[in-house]
RNA sequence: CGGGGCGUGGCUCAGUCCGGUAGAGCACUCGGUUUGGGACCGAGGGGUCGUUGGUUCGAAUCCAAUCGCCCCGACCA
């Protein structure tokens, strides 16, 4: 390709509006413009590289027998209805009406469509397993689309969806994903991290999310260096020091604590307690139904692992008067002494954080203003209906699973594989009968690959203060032939001859033709992150030219004559 | 949804406080010089100042409403 057949909107300055690396980038360097927020339109070098990720995707996906389709991005409301999830996707669901004024939605995720053609057309145990899927838009009416193509409202998703017979062919299928997803995320540049994650409104059992660590990231996840364990924060775990709490009295005593509002004031109030030996409590309401939440003083709650513990899809904090009707105190001076469903009616259950285990001689609120309660131990004196993990880890706490410390970071999910189980088969009836005859709903398995994503992922990873600096195996070119004065006719005709060999051997070129000083151009190609340039200029003299490397910005010189076989070999050896 | 910021040629921004007929740099067009890391000189073209309403002799500027975008938080497979 000739840069001057090609559109590149190089920008001299960066966007105002863009704040993370990617973004500011991609505006920059020619790849993206923002139709509105959450939307973009893909110009031609962001297309050529999505293009290579998809390519990447498709092999990957076809190796362990994935069969593609195409499914429509327009759905009536009825199968959304059936699943439930018409009222569980809420607003992030853009919802239309026909003329006719049926409901409609634009696909956000297509469990319901699949499966509703698995239903009329899997009716044996035979016909499984299957393994489909797609690579499509998908329309999310995010509440704050932001960073540039890292949260938007339209985006291309690789979707796929197993179906198996029983809970060992969904872990064999599930298994098989996850290999393809280490061999795309590994084919594409990425350094990725794959995490136990939350399951949220999908449902299941199991999940697991690929990371990528950039500060750009919105999740957080916990790792440890030494055994490998790793999870998102909304699911992960930590080790704590084991406490021996003094006995303490046979009854907790109540003590005057005027003005004292938070866990903090406490840790200073004569006969005060630290926060660790405090307990906090929090009220929620959880599908509207009041529930007091208690953690330790000093650990903060994971509304997440709330959720995912009380099964709950509509969780906020409870509003001041609600908390004061109920409990007769204000947050500050709350505790869950002696609540019970008689005595509070209003409060429908108690949910304690398992680090609260049998922690005794500790300080809580009295549930009555300016007065809290010390001496309580927890299982004695509180009558808790469920315990849960529910506590956000932090970095330097001990890894659940051996005797190291966990590091807390920051990521961007690329993909996420989830145990769906029966959750859809059941609900939309897709069920097979078995060698004994007897039916049972498909156990599937539910997959996705945010597209946009892998490459914008890749940019954050990837870049100096010059530009763009992609992988070689999804950059949209591999080598920009840069001739240093197109008016120098014997300068331009060796730029042509590398030009037109490149292209012969299958090595993808872009030939900067452009009138323009060699300072642009190198900048320009700089911006725009091709991994290596072949820099046409004087020393043709002596039969040379420079074979440039972006990422090392380093550069050598190569005889003309062997040009096409250095790069190939500096190619191979980047793509290992 | 709560908080903050911003809407002025294609881009980055000044002008708004204190009302007086719209500017700079970059980009673009033409001519000339220049030519290995975003050249220079000269001459040009291009703007309903987000929108609507109001105040005023007069509004980019003041007032009100509204739309849009960005950031923080809430939310989020």
């Amino acid at each position: 390709m000739r840069w001057s057949d090609l559109f590149i909107p190089t920008l001299r300055e960066d966007p105002a509006d863009a704040e993370v690396a990617s973004h500011r980038l991609l505006v920059r360097a020619g790849y993206i413009r923002q139709l509105t927020a959450g939307v973009y339109s893909l110009l031609p070098l962001a297309q050529r590289a999505r293009l290579k990720v998809i390519n990447i995707i498709r092999e990957e996906m076809n190796r362990i027998g994935g069969q593609e389709f195409l499914l429509p991005a327009i759905h009536p409301a009825e199968i959304w209805k059936e699943s439930g999830r018409w009222e569980v996707m809420g607003e992030n669901m853009f919802r239309l009406r026909d003329r006719k004024g049926a409901d409609m939605a634009l696909g956000m995720t297509h469990e319901e469509v699949f499966t509703s053609i698995a239903r009329h057309t899997i009716n044996s145990y035979r016909q499984l397993p299957q393994v489909w899927y797609q690579i499509q838009t998908k329309f999310r009416d995010e509440a704050r689309p932001k960073s540039g193509l890292l949260r938007v409202r339209e985006f291309t998703m690789k979707d796929a969806y197993t179906f198996d017979v029983d809970r060992a062919g969904l872990d064999k299928s599930f298994q098989d994903q996850y290999d393809a997803y280490c061999r795309i995320f590994t084919r594409c540049g990425l350094k990725y991290t794959a995490v136990e994650a939350s399951s949220g409104a999908m449902g299941g059992s199991q999940s697991t999310e690929f990371m990528v660590r950039t500060e750009a990231g919105e999740d957080r996840i916990a790792v440890c260096p030494e055994c490998g364990y790793a999870a998102n924060v909304e699911k992960a775990t930590s080790r704590l020091a084991e406490y021996q709490d003094e006995e303490d009295a046979d009854k907790p005593e109540k003590f005057p604590t005027p003005g004292m509002r938070t866990i903090e004031d406490l840790t200073t109030f004569p006969g005060g307690a630290s926060a660790d030996r405090q307990i906090k409590t929090l009220v929620y309401a959880l599908n509207d139904r009041l529930t007091l939440v208690l953690m330790r003083g000093d650990h903060e709650l994971n509304e997440t692992k709330l959720a995912d513990a009380s099964g709950a899809l509509n969780i906020r904090p409870a509003h001041p008067e609600e908390i004061r009707e109920a409990l007769g105190a204000g947050a500050g001076s709350l505790g869950a002494v002696g609540v019970t469903r008689a005595s509070h009616p209003e409060i429908d259950r108690i949910i304690a954080d398992s680090a609260l285990r049998s922690r005794r001689n500790m300080t809580t609120g009295a549930n009555q203003d300016d007065f809290h309660l010390r001496g309580v131990s927890v299982e004695r004196d509180i009558q808790v209906d469920h315990w849960a993990s529910l506590r956000t880890v932090k970095a330097g706490e001990g890894c659940p699973e051996c005797e190291g410390a966990l590091d807390v970071f920051k990521a961007v999910e690329v993909g996420h594989i989830f145990k769906l189980g029966t959750k859809y088969s059941e609900s939309l009836g897709a069920r097979v009968l078995q060698a004994d005859g007897s039916e049972v709903p498909i156990v599937m398995g539910s997959y996705g690959i945010g597209v946009e994503r892998v490459m914008t992922a890749a940019v954050e990873l990837y870049n100096d203060e010059a530009g763009i600096v992609w992988p070689e195996s999804i950059a949209p070119f591999h080598v920009v032939i840069t001739p240093v004065n197109i008016k120098d006719a014997e300068l331009m005709s060796v730029a042509e001859r590398i030009y037109a060999e490149l292209e012969a051997a299958g090595i993808e070129a872009l030939l900067d033709d452009r009138d323009e000083r060699a300072g642009v151009k190198f900048n320009d190609a700089d911006l725009i992150g091709v991994p290596f340039r072949i820099t046409v200029g004087k020393k043709i003299k002596d039969g040379r030219v420079e074979l440039f490397t972006r990422a090392s910005r380093t550069s050598e010189d190569v005889q003309i004559a062997s040009i096409i076989e250095s790069l190939r070999a500096k190619l191979e050896a980047t793509s290992e």
